[in-house]
DNA sequence: AGAACGATACGGAACGTTCCGTTTCGGACG
DNA sequence: CGTCCGAAACGGAACGTTCCGTATCGTTCT
């Protein structure tokens, strides 16, 4: 239907374009409210045309995820695994004290929001999402998962996509809907009370 | 700053615009992708000149906001409260049960996404969804809480709006991410885990 | 009579598309 | 092996369209 941005343009000459537009659109994310992040601005940032990048994402929602699939690429160092010292709880509470603080973040949240409208408006953006980004953050908890299930911490009928929705969602909860403080403390309790209900 | 909206306007003539509004509003999200839902588009279904609705609402977000306030008054009786038979993990599930049939209306379900749009775009309009539609929900279950804890079933550490999150929000992720079926199997496991959680 | 209404017209902004002339790449030809 | 040339993608500019938010009509109801 359309290019698929992933290797369908011949190398070289075009991956200037690709990647100057990626990151602008990841700059004006963090800096503008979100309907202000048009394909106009985008353009003039990168310094490329507006065809350009019509030519390569259908959708501005498209162009976000892309921009946020590059920004996790560069950055491959924050998606580390989950740590292992054998005490479940306390591994997931390291892990969600970070993304915590990642949501603290003003460029973060504002990416992370700018995503989430995408998929909330457009159903196929919403699977590019779940491919892109999410897949792989559950494929990290589920290394954690392994060596858990192996020690005898999680019941057989959780499975990872489970487990990771009751340590993940209710700080996703939290950071949409703003029902409470979102700080380390609330990582914490998450992480524990995720724990037992995990727990067989 | 502008006018709020309830009970503003002098009655007789200006409610019947205003409740035209609000349903065309409800109607165009069932209908039509958001970005089309646009006030124009508001404006003409409901009979209604554009003027008027900016002379009421500052912005979509506002509009959309008292549109699911409104709907939620229609059908008072969708937010019954949770029932109590003493089991907390049957209770909860019979009303994820619902949630979870209400999400798969598709009129419910764009509905909802749309305040998830608004509320992500803009602070002042996410400030409104907590006031006017979740915290009442919150209110809904801390009743039923009420009676879980003096039966000893749910940790003092844990608060209403705590419990709440742990009930609500993996169903409210998979909902938003689909990252598996939503379905009454899952509102089951989602209420049992939970209850586990917050017990003592 | 007066206030609120529906309808209409407006300028501005961003949309998505389509041209233009230029630059760069890679294969063909001498 | 070096040169040339066509294809492709580029940046930039313009197009008509849609929606915004405001202003201004004449109308209608109290």
């Amino acid at each position: 239907m359309e290019n698929d941005s992933r290797d369908g343009a011949p190398p070289g000459r075009s991956e200037r374009a690709r990647t100057a537009t990626l990151e602008a659109a990841l700059a004006l994310a963090a800096e503008l409210p979100y309907p202000q992040v048009t394909i106009e601005a985008i353009a003039a940032r990168a310094g490329v045309g507006k065809a350009t990048i019509y030519r390569r994402w259908p959708h501005r929602g498209a162009l976000m995820v892309d921009a946020v699939a590059h920004r996790n690429d560069r950055a491959a160092t924050a998606g580390g695994a989950v740590p292992d010292t054998g005490d479940l709880a306390a591994d997931l509470a390291v892990v969600l004290r970070s993304v915590v603080d990642e949501l603290a973040r003003p460029e973060w949240d504002a990416l992370l929001r700018a995503l989430c409208v995408e998929a909330l408006v457009d159903t196929a953006t919403r699977a590019r999402v779940l491919d892109l980004v999410v897949a792989p953050q559950i494929a990290l908890f589920a290394e954690r998962f392994a060596t858990a299930r192996s020690a005898g911490r999680i019941d057989d009928a959780v499975g990872d996509t489970e487990a990771f929705e009751l340590v993940v969602a209710p700080v996703f909860h939290r950071w949409q809907l703003r029902t409470g403080p979102l700080d380390h403390a609330y990582a914490d309790a998450v992480a524990r009370r995720a724990c037992r209900a995990m727990a067989p």
